[in-house]
RNA sequence: GCCGGAGUGGCGGAAUGGAAGACGCAGCAGACUCAAAAUCUGCCGAGGGCAACCUCGUGGGGGUUCGACUCCCCCCUCCGGCACCA
C-alpha cells in the first residue's frame, strides 16, 4: 500500500484481474435466483462520451449489487451495428462500413472496460455480422410465414436526405427522426411487419407492467391511440352521365355518430384513392385536381401543422346521410388525413372546431344536434362549435337521448340497417421495415416471374451483404446495383430470378438481441427456447427514454410474435424497466443546456478524467451527480469532489493500517463501547440500511453515496489514537470494512484493492452484503424536539423506553418550553415517540 | 387542446404527514507553509438582535391537520409525449 491514491495502477490491476477470473461469465444452464441485468445495446458510434457513460454505469452498479446480494446475474454487452451512420461515412471515405463498425466496435469495447465495467464478453453480439443477421433473416422468413411480414404499396414517409424510406415511428412533426429533413410521401412498394394485429394487446398488457415508468407506458398508449366508434357508409348520389362509381358509397370513422343528424357536408382526403374517378367527366373535375395537386406541394412538416389553414374545393357529387336520406355535398379538403381512417370525414360543425373552422369558411350550413347540458347557455354556434355532451335533438327517434347514450343505440340502428357498425380504430400504423439502404441486413425474399413472391429457404440463410457496391444514395438500394447479389435463381422453380435489394430497418435486430444473448453462440438456431424459458423475461432493463416508443415497442411486438410461434413463453421482454436521465451541459459560454451530441459540440470526453482522476471518481460522480431518472447537468467541478471523497478514504486506511490490521479477528461489542462509540456504531448500521433500501427500490445512488460520506464524516468524530484500546480498533475496523463493500459497487477498484488491503482475499464481489444488526440501532437516551403550536421551542432528553405520559411531563416541565405556553391554555400534547412532541396551546 | 413529470439556498440536490436545506460543489475565515497548491478546522437561506434568541422562508392563492416541501382544490411557469386522429 501507498500513501497517496494509487488509481491508475489499482484500476489496471483489478480491470485484468477480473477480467481474468471471469467474474461476470454467467451459465444459464441454472436459473436459480437469476437476474437478468440488460443495458440497451450501443450503436457503435465511434467514442463514447460521459453522458453514454451513465448508462452503463448505472447498470454495472446494479449488476455488482445484485450479485453480491446473491443473485446470479448476467449482464451481456453487444452492438446494434447496422446503421446510417457507418454507410454515410462509407460514402464520404469509400471505406466498407464493415470496417469502419468493427474499428469503433474496438474502441469502444475498450472504454467500456476502462469505465471498470464489466460484462460476460462470451456472449457479445454483434447484429451486423453474418451469425447475427442470419438470424434476423430467419425471424423475418416465420413472420412471413404467418402472414405477418407483408409486402403493400402506400403512401410511405421518404426522407430524400437520408435517401430512404421510414417507419412512422421515425418522423417526428413532419421530418425525419435523424436529419430532421421534411419526409414525403412517396406511393412505393414496400415491406411491412403487421404491428397492427398485435395493437390490443400491445395496449392491454401495458396494465400489468407494474415494473415499468408510468411516463413510458403513458407515451405508448398514446402512440398506439385506440378510439371507438363506429364506421358508417355514405351512399354516393348516383351519376347521371352513364358512368359508374368504383364503389357506390364512402365510408367514414367517428367516434361521434351522436352528432351525424347535424352534418352537413363529407370532405375527402386530397389522396382519397378513389377522388379521380368521382369527379371524372364533371365540370368540377379540373378545380379538384388543381387542389389536390396543390395540396401534394404542401410539406409534410406544414401539413402536420394545425395551425394550417383549412382549404378545400367541392366535388360536384353528393352523398346521402344514411341516417335521414338527406342528399349532402361531398368536398375535398387539405385538414382530412388519409393516413387517419378511411381518409373521409362526415363534417358537423355544429360540434367539431374543425368542421366548425372549415364550414365558416365555404358558407356551409351549421347545424345543432346536441343541446347544452341542463343548467348550461346554450353555445352561440355562429361564434364556436360546441363539443361537450349534452342531448341529442332533431335526430328522429333518437331525440331527447343523452348523447353518450345515443352513441350505441344508433351504433345498433346502423348495423341494424347495414349501413354501418361499431368499430375500434388505432392510431398505430403497420410497422414498415423496408429500407433503401446497403448497411441492414437484406430481406430474404426472391422475386420469380413464374413463382412471383418467394421466400428464401432456410437453409440458404443468410443472404449475405455483397462486398462490391457502390455506396451512394441513389433512391434505390445499392443492393440493386451489385448485379451479383440481384442475379439468382427461384429456389422453387430454378429459373433466372431476382433477390429484393432493400434490407431491414435496424429496429428489426434490436426486437430480439436480449435472447440472443441467452444462447449467443449457438449456430443451429437464432435462441434456445429451453434457455429462454429460464431466464426470461429481463428482471431490469436500464436505458434511454428516448426509445420509449420505437425500440420497446419493437421488441414487445417480437416478444408476443414469438410467442405465438410457440418459441417463446412470456408475454413480456422486460419485467423492469429504468429509463434514465440525460446529462446535459451547455454549449460553449451562454448556450443552452442540452443533451450532449458530438453535433452540439458539448460532450465531454471520458479518457481525460479518467487519466486525471481515475475511472472510480468518474463512476462515483456519474452516480452522485442526482436521482437517475432525471436530466442532469455535468459540472467538472462535481468530478473534483468525488476524487476527493475516495482520496480521503485512500488516506484513512493508509493512517490506521497497522491499527485495522491488528484489529482483524476482533468484532465490536455494543456493550463496552462508549457513547461516542454507540453513535457511530449505530451510524454505521442506519447506513447498511438505507443504502440497501436506496438501491433495492429506485436505483438512488446519489443519496447511497451521500451516506457513505456521512458515515466516514462521523468515523472522523471519533478519533483513533496510537493507545486506542481493541474495542475502539474493532469498530474502526468494522466502518471501514463495511463502507468498503458499500462503496463497491460505485467504485469497484479502490473496494477491491482496500478489501484486499483488509487482509482479504478478492473479489469484493464474492463477499456478502452488509446486514444490519437490530441491536445496533437501539439507544438508551433518545433526544426529541419540543414543539408549541408547530414551532420547536425545545429540546428533551428522555429514556428511549419512556412512555408517552412521561415524554409529556417531561416536555411540559422544560423550561424553554415553559415559557412558550406560559399564561396559556394546553389544549392537547401530542408526543410521537422517537421524533418529537407538540403543544397545541392557547 | 389532451396526457405525464417537475418547480426547495449561489449551484447539484436531501427530507415514512413530525426539527426544511442531509451529502456534495462553490464561497468566506482560520491552521499548516518562506509562499502557493494540497490537506485540516470552522462558518455558510433571508431579515432582525450585543446575545440567548426571534420573524420570514420549499412557484402563487386557498383548504385539511396538533403539525404540510409532502395530502386536497384553484392558478402560474418549465420540461416531455400526443395532436387538423374525425
Amino acid at each position: 500500500m501507498n500513501e497517496t491514491y494509487p488509481f491508475a495502477a489499482i484500476e489496471a490491476k483489478w480491470q485484468a484481474w477480473w477480467e481474468e477470473h471471469g467474474l461476470f461469465a454467467t451459465d444459464t444452464a441454472e436459473s436459480a435466483d437469476k437476474y437478468y441485468c440488460l443495458m440497451m445495446f450501443p450503436y457503435p458510434s465511434g467514442t463514447l462520451h460521459v453522458g453514454h457513460g451513465r448508462n452503463y454505469i448505472l447498470g454495472d452498479a446494479v449488476a455488482r449489487f445484485m450479485k453480491m446480494r446473491g443473485r446470479r446475474v448476467l449482464t451481456p454487452m453487444g452492438w446494434d451495428a447496422f446503421g446510417l451512420p457507418a454507410e454515410n461515412a462509407a460514402i464520404r471515405t469509400g471505406e466498407h462500413p464493415r470496417t469502419h463498425t468493427l474499428r469503433n466496435i474496438a474502441v469502444m469495447k475498450r472504454q467500456l472496460r476502462a469505465w471498470g465495467c464489466m460484462y460476460d464478453w462470451d456472449r457479445e453480439v454483434t447484429s451486423c455480422l453474418p451469425d447475427y443477421y442470419r438470424w434476423t433473416q430467419w425471424l423475418f422468413l416465420q413472420f412471413y410465414r404467418r402472414g405477418l411480414a407483408y409486402r403493400g404499396r402506400a403512401a410511405v414517409n421518404w426522407c430524400p436526405s437520408c435517401a430512404t424510406v421510414l417507419a412512422n415511428e421515425q418522423v417526428v412533426n413532419g421530418a425525419c427522426e435523424r436529419c430532421d429533413h421534411a419526409v414525403e410521401l412517396r406511393q412505393l412498394d414496400q415491406w411491412f411487419f403487421r404491428i397492427t394485429a398485435y395493437a390490443q394487446r400491445l395496449l392491454d398488457d401495458l396494465d400489468r407492467l407494474d415494473g415499468w415508468p408510468e411516463r413510458v407506458r403513458t407515451m405508448q398508449r398514446n402512440w398506439i391511440g385506440r378510439s371507438e366508434g363506429a364506421e358508417i357508409r355514405f351512399p354516393l348520389v348516383p351519376r347521371t352521365d352513364g358512368r359508374t362509381d368504383p364503389s357506390p358509397a364512402v365510408s367514414c370513422f367517428t367516434t361521434r355518430v351522436d352528432t351525424i343528424y347535424g352534418c352537413t357536408y363529407m370532405v375527402l382526403a386530397p389522396e382519397y384513392p378513389e377522388l379521380d374517378a368521382l369527379v371524372e367527366g364533371l365540370p368540377e373535375a379540373a378545380a379538384v385536381r388543381a387542389f389536390v395537386e396543390k395540396a401534394g406541394r404542401i410539406n409534410a412538416i406544414d401539413r402536420a401543422s394545425d395551425e394550417l389553414e383549412k382549404n378545400g374545393v367541392f366535388t360536384g357529387r353528393h352523398v346521402v346521410n344514411p341516417y335521414n336520406g338527406e342528399r349532402i355535398p361531398l368536398w375535398v379538403g387539405d385538414y382530412v388525413l388519409m393516413e387517419y381512417g378511411s381518409g373521409a370525414v362526415m363534417a358537423v360543425p355544429a360540434h367539431d372546431t374543425r368542421d366548425w373552422v372549415f364550414a365558416r369558411r365555404y358558407g356551409l350550413p351549421i347545424r345543432r344536434s346536441i343541446r347544452n347540458p341542463e343548467g348550461e347557455p346554450e353555445t352561440d354556434l355562429a361564434r364556436e362549435a360546441f363539443t361537450g355532451d349534452g342531448t341529442v335533438v332533431d335526430s328522429g327517434p333518437f331525440s331527447g337521448l343523452p348523447n353518450r347514450e345515443a352513441i350505441p343505440q344508433m351504433i345498433a340502428h346502423a348495423a341494424a340497417e347495414g349501413f354501418g357498425e361499431a368499430r375500434v380504430h388505432f392510431r398505430l400504423r403497420d410497422w414498415l421495415i423496408s429500407r433503401q439502404r446497403y448497411w441492414g441486413a437484406p430481406i430474404p425474399i426472391v422475386y420469380c416471374e413464374a413463382c412471383g413472391v418467394v421466400p428464401v429457404p432456410e437453409a440458404d440463410l443468410p443472404v449475405e451483404l455483397p462486398e462490391d457496391v457502390a455506396f451512394a444514395p441513389t433512391g434505390e438500394s445499392p443492393l440493386a446495383r451489385a448485379p451479383s447479389f440481384v442475379r439468382t435463381a427461384c429456389p422453387r422453380c430454378g429459373a433466372p430470378a431476382r433477390r429484393e435489394t432493400d434490407t431491414m430497418d435496424t429496429f428489426v435486430d434490436s426486437s430480439w438481441y436480449f435472447l440472443r444473448y441467452l444462447s449467443a453462440r449457438d449456430g443451429e438456431r437464432a435462441f434456445d427456447t429451453a434457455v429462454c424459458d429460464r431466464w426470461m423475461p429481463v428482471d431490469q432493463y436500464i436505458g434511454g427514454i428516448e426509445h420509449a416508443i420505437l425500440h420497446l415497442m419493437y421488441a414487445r411486438f417480437f416478444t408476443k410474435v414469438l410467442k405465438d410461434l410457440d418459441l417463446l413463453h412470456v408475454d413480456e421482454p422486460f419485467a423492469h424497466l429504468f429509463t434514465q436521465g440525460m446529462i446535459c451541459k451547455r454549449s460553449e459560454r451562454d448556450g443552452p443546456l442540452a443533451k450532449m451530441s458530438k453535433s452540439k459540440g458539448n460532450v465531454v470526453d471520458p479518457e481525460p478524467l479518467l487519466a486525471a482522476y481515475g475511472a472510480d471518481t468518474v463512476r462515483l460522480y456519474t452516480l452522485f451527480i442526482g436521482p437517475p431518472e432525471r436530466d442532469a447537468e455535468w459540472n467538472d467541478a462535481g468530478v473534483e469532489g468525488a476524487h476527493r471523497f475516495l482520496r480521503r478514504l485512500w488516506t484513512r486506511v493508509w493512517d490506521r493500517r497497522e491499527a485495522l490490521r491488528e484489529a482483524a479477528g476482533l468484532r465490536p461489542d455494543p456493550a463496552a463501547m462508549d457513547e461516542a462509540e454507540r453513535a457511530l456504531y449505530r451510524k454505521l448500521h442506519l447506513a447498511i440500511g438505507k443504502i440497501t433500501r436506496d438501491l433495492e427500490g429506485a436505483f438512488h445512488f446519489n443519496t447511497a453515496i451521500a451516506q457513505i460520506m456521512e458515515l466516514m464524516n462521523a468515523l472522523d468524530d471519533v478519533p483513533l489514537p496510537a493507545d486506542a484500546g481493541p474495542q475502539r480498533r474493532a469498530l474502526h475496523r468494522a466502518v471501514i470494512e463495511t463502507a468498503v463493500l458499500l462503496l463497491s459497487p460505485f467504485a469497484p477498484h479502490i473496494a477491491e484493492e482496500l478489501w484486499q488491503e483488509l487482509g482479504h482475499s478478492p473479489s469484493v464481489l464474492n463477499a456478502a452484503w452488509p446486514e444490519v444488526d437490530p441491536a445496533a440501532l437501539e439507544r438508551d437516551t433518545v433526544e426529541l424536539a419540543v414543539q408549541v403550536n408547530g414551532r420547536v421551542r425545545g429540546h428533551i432528553r428522555v429514556p428511549a423506553s419512556a412512555d408517552r405520559a412521561a415524554i409529556e411531563a417531561a416536555a411540559l416541565a422544560d423550561p424553554q418550553v415553559a415559557r412558550w405556553i406560559e399564561g396559556q391554555a394546553v389544549r392537547k400534547v401530542v408526543v410521537v415517540p422517537g421524533r418529537l412532541v407538540n403543544i397545541a396551546a392557547g
